[in-house]
DNA sequence: TCTGGGGTCCTAGGACCC
DNA sequence: TCTGGGGTCCTAGGACCC
């Protein structure tokens, strides 16, 4: 048997957790550029806020009800997910958690006698909400598509379930999945869904009842095949190795005003390869291939309709050396910049990665752009380690380069920022 | 005026090979 | 009129997830 657990409006528990007098009022957190919303109270999905509506078509609602509205804090939710996580892996062993994002993991409860399913995931869920402050759901069930189902129904129904569910028999299934609509279900997203409609399978349970061989020429092959299964109680989806590394890294950003200038463009290009390069250090990986892009806005007036360009290079040898890979990707930006249109946003992508230490030196180039010997890359392997060292303890962009600009009017909006509580020293929790 | 960011996996189709 | 069969590799794009 598997368990989903799942923080309850996760980012909204943590701005509430040193917030106390929130704690009946609707809150809603806010995407970055405080653009739309992307984590809602209960009482704010009751005061009629959608999931990702846009925060500017919801202004006079949020007046209307009083409701509470942050920037998101990511520094606050990532630390207070990994004590959320930390509880569990001390409670239930290391290997048995797979982290599935910021506010979820799998839980491996094969270990756990059948009888005891239920008792086990309450005294869990009670441990998490002691030692942390923060709410959790609990689903148990055959797979990770019912656990899931199940995970979603403790949630919605928290008076009856006490956040709790565990899918042990077919009868409790069947009725769980017949409560579930089927574009609620795990792996069937907005177009799947739809077609579903169309074909009058309606909820998840009904689609479980379909033949395999249909529902794997219309859901996308062995993906829907996988779903099928999963449904009916077959595991098709195994517990993930929690060292296996990112196959792709990249970091984009919308602009938090309008733009229109190459020197704005590298600027941001520049920050967000530091930014990039920083992520594949930590997991020691070395990019083959970078990719910038850029959005444009779209000419037609009143419709949102964004273009990208995009254009890539491939490196002469693996790297992960902040200014080596900028030196790849300012010339990209300079190639897709043209003068005219207004642009929205820009990202990097890193692909082809490798691991770190099996890279090698391109035989007929010589010493590369600082000096030393072999490579001259220890040197600045070095320097890369000091950089991170900084910025990893300092919990921002003490140090950078200067490609990425000094004043850099073109970064994100994030004006209703509660503190960081638990990472930085000046925005402690204060007790008078 | 104002619409996030970071990923994964899979398929189709083209180019190329013998 | 009639034009093979089997395979690999790569890329673009679709669909999904939180």
């Amino acid at each position: 048997m598997y368990a989903l657990l799942d923080c309850n409006s996760f980012y909204c528990s943590c701005e509430r957790l040193f917030r106390p007098d929130l704690e009946h009022r609707p809150v809603v957190v806010l995407s970055n550029n405080d653009g739309c919303v992307i984590a809602r109270s209960d009482e704010a999905k009751a005061a009629g806020i959608g999931m990702g509506t846009p925060y500017f078509q919801c202004r006079e609602l949020v007046r209307e009800k009083d409701v509470a509205v942050f920037s998101s804090n990511y520094q606050l939710y990532g630390d207070l997910s990994m004590r959320v996580m930390d509880t569990v892996r001390q409670l239930l062993g290391p290997d048995k958690i797979e982290v599935y994002s910021v506010d979820e993991a799998f839980l491996d409860f094969s270990a756990i006698p059948p009888d005891q399913l239920e008792a086990y995931a309450r005294n869990l869920r009670q441990t998490v909400e002691q030692w942390t402050g923060i709410r959790v759901s609990i689903g148990v069930a055959q797979t990770k598509v019912l656990c899931k189902v199940a995970n979603r129904l403790a949630k919605k129904q928290k008076a009856v379930t006490g956040c709790v569910m565990v899918l042990d028999h077919p009868e409790k299934t069947q009725s769980a999945l017949e409560q579930t609509e089927v574009g609620e279900t795990w792996g069937v997203g907005h177009q799947y869904a739809e077609k579903l409609r169309q074909w009058g399978i309606s909820t998840a349970w009904k689609l479980s009842r379909m033949p395999e061989e249909w529902v794997k020429k219309n859901l996308g092959g062995v993906v829907g095949q996988r779903l099928f299964h999963e449904l009916n109680g077959l595991p098709c989806i195994e517990m993930k190795d929690p060292l296996e590394n990112k196959k792709m890294i990249g970091t984009s950003r919308m602009f938090g005003r309008r733009v229109f200038e190459l020197k704005d463009l590298r600027e941001a290009v520049a920050s967000y390869t530091a930014r990039a390069a920083e992520k594949l250090r930590r997991q020691s990986s070395a990019a083959s291939v970078v990719e910038v892009y850029l959005v444009t806005a779209s000419e037609e007036k009143f419709t949102y309709h964004p273009k990208k360009y995009s254009a890539s290079a491939r490196l002469s040898h693996p790297s992960s050396m902040t200014n080596e890979l900028i030196a790849y990707t300012l010339p990209l930006v300079e190639a897709l910049f043209i003068q005219g249109p207004r642009y929205l946003k820009a990202g990097v992508n890193f692909s082809e990665l490798v691991p770190e230490n099996s890279t090698q030196c391109n035989l007929f180039e010589t010493t590369g752009k600082t000096s030393g010997s072999s490579c001259g890359r220890k040197e600045n392997k070095k320097l890369m380690a000091a950089l991170d060292n900084i910025n990893a303890s300092q919990q921002g962009e003490m140090v950078r380069f200067a490609a990425s600009g000094l004043e850099r009017s073109w970064k994100m909006r994030q004006e209703l920022m509660s503190p960081r509580y638990t990472t930085k020293w000046n925005e402690l929790f204060e007790v008078h």
